[in-house]
DNA sequence: AATTAAACATACTACTGAGTATGTTGCAAT
DNA sequence: ATTGCAACATACTCAGTAGTATGTTTAATT
C-alpha cells in the first residue's frame, strides 16, 4: 500500500506496514521530483499529513476543509488532490500514520524482559510519549475510534476503515495479552482485564484532549508526564 | 440564549437509543401549551435535547445535520429553530445538560465521610455509572473539550462557551481538592495531583468511547463497570 | 531540442446544509 | 365567535465546500 515511492532515503515510515487496500494513492508511483533547493529525503507527502493532522485536532474531521489544509501549507487544494483521492482518505491516512507510530513506540519496549506489571508499566510510558510527542497525529486517532461512520461510503474507503480497525484491536490485545501474562506471573492482581486495560487506556489517550505543549518544553517534560501517568496507572494513588 | 436552566427532574431515560422516530405522517403529539401562570422558559423540549445528542455522539457536530436531529424526531426544522437559535446553541445546551447531570451524581457522593481517598473514589465511581446511564450527552461533553472554537462566532456564543469552561474546571477542581485532602490524611501517597487527576478522570471519561450499552444491561451491571474502574483508579493493578 | 509526465495552480460545478421567511393549526382567553 | 399566539411545518436563500476539469511549470529522458 503506502506511498509506494521507492526513494524513502529518510528514516522515517514507508513500507513497514502491510500491503493492503489501495485507496487514493499517488496515480504514479515514480520518483518525486525535486526543484534545485530543495533538501534532499524530504518526503512532500509528510508536509500535507503534518498540516491535516493539525487542522483535523483543531477543527475535527468536517469542520476542517480542504482548503484549510491547503493554506496551511502555503498551497492550494491541486496539492492535496494530485495525492489524495478524497478527504476521507487523507483523513485515515493520518490516522494510520499515528496508530504506526503508537505501535511501533510500544512494541519497542515490549521485549525488555521483566514481568508482567512492568512490562505493561513500561508500554503505557512508551505510549503516554508517543501521545505526548505526536499529539495532532493522535488526537485525529482519538477523534476518529468512534467515527466508524464518517462518510465511509465507497468500498475502498470501508476496506480502509476495516484495515484500521483491525490494527486498533491488534494494539488494545497487545495490552491485554501482556495484562494476563502479569495474573499469571502473580505480578497482577486485578481480575477483570479487558475494563482494567481500557481504562489504562483511556487514562493515556486523554491526554489527547488536554495536552498541548507549552513553550519551551523539553523531552524530558514530556517524559516526566508520561512515567508518572504509567506509574499511577499500575500502582494507583495510595 | 434566552434559556432557563431548571428543567426539573433529572432521571430521564439512559440515554437508550430514541423511539421518538415513528415513522408517520406529521404527527401532532401532545402539544404542551403553556398555561396562565407557567414561567415562561420552562420549556419541555427534552426530546430534542435527547435526539440532538443521540446525532452529536454518532456523527459528530460538524457532522450533524439539523434535518438529521428533526429527522430523528420525527419532525422538521421549524421544532428545533423555534427552542434553539442555532445549531451551535443546541450542542451547548446538551453539553450544559451533561455536566449538569455530572455534577449533581458526584457532589451526591461528597458528603458521605471517609477519608480522602475513599471519598475519591466514590466521586470516580459516581461519575463512572453516570456516564454509563447518560452516554450519548456525556459523549457529547466529551466532544465538546476540545471543540473549544467550534464556530463560537457571536458574542453570546462565546459567553456560554466560557461559561461551559468554568463548569468543566469546577467540576476538576472538585477531584484535585479531594485528592489534596487524602495527601493530607495520609490515604493518598501519590504526589502530582494534577497529573493523577487528570489520568483518572480519562480513565473514566473514556467510557464514551468505547462504551454502548448491550441489549438487556441492567443496571447492575452498569454498577459493576463503574466500580471496577473506580477501584483500578485508585488502588492499581498490582 | 524536443518530448513527456509529474507536480502543482486556477477556475469551475454541483450540492449540501444553516438559517430565514412565511404559512398553518389548534388552544385559550376574551 | 373571535382573536391572539404558541407551536410547529413548508418553502425558500445563499454561503461554503468536496470534487473536477483544465491550464502551467519544471525536470528528467530521449
Amino acid at each position: 500500500m503506502a506511498r509506494s515511492d521507492h526513494e524513502a532515503e529518510g528514516q522515517r515510515d514507508l513500507g513497514a506496514d502491510a500491503a493492503v487496500v489501495e485507496a487514493g494513492r499517488p496515480r504514479r508511483p515514480t520518483r518525486s521530483r525535486r526543484k534545485a533547493g530543495d533538501v534532499a529525503g524530504a518526503d512532500n507527502n509528510i508536509d500535507i499529513l503534518d498540516c491535516a493532522a493539525q487542522c483535523f485536532m483543531e477543527m475535527g474531521f468536517q469542520g476542517t476543509s480542504i482548503d484549510d489544509v491547503a493554506r496551511r501549507l502555503g498551497a492550494t487544494k491541486g496539492r492535496i488532490y494530485h495525492y489524495y483521492a478524497s478527504k476521507t482518505d487523507l483523513f485515515f491516512d493520518v490516522h494510520r500514520e499515528g496508530m504506526r507510530r503508537l505501535n511501533e513506540a510500544v512494541i519497542a519496549v515490549m521485549g525488555s524482559g521483566g514481568n508482567g506489571r512492568e512490562t505493561l508499566r513500561a508500554m503505557l510510558e512508551a505510549h503516554a510519549l508517543t501521545m505526548l510527542q505526536n499529539i495532532a497525529y493522535l488526537a485525529v486517532v482519538v477523534q476518529g475510534v468512534h467515527m466508524h461512520r464518517l462518510g465511509a461510503t465507497t468500498l475502498a474507503q470501508r476496506q480502509v476503515l476495516d484495515e484500521i480497525m483491525a490494527i486498533r484491536r491488534d494494539f488494545e490485545k497487545l495490552f491485554s495479552d501482556v495484562f494476563r501474562r502479569g495474573q499469571a506471573d502473580g505480578s497482577i492482581r486485578a481480575e477483570n482485564a479487558s475494563i482494567a486495560v481500557k481504562g489504562m487506556l483511556g487514562a493515556v489517550n486523554w491526554t489527547a484532549i488536554w495536552y498541548r505543549p507549552r513553550a519551551n518544553e523539553t523531552l524530558a517534560d514530556k517524559q516526566k508526564i508520561a512515567r508518572e501517568l504509567a506509574a499511577l496507572q499500575v500502582g494507583g494513588v495510595a
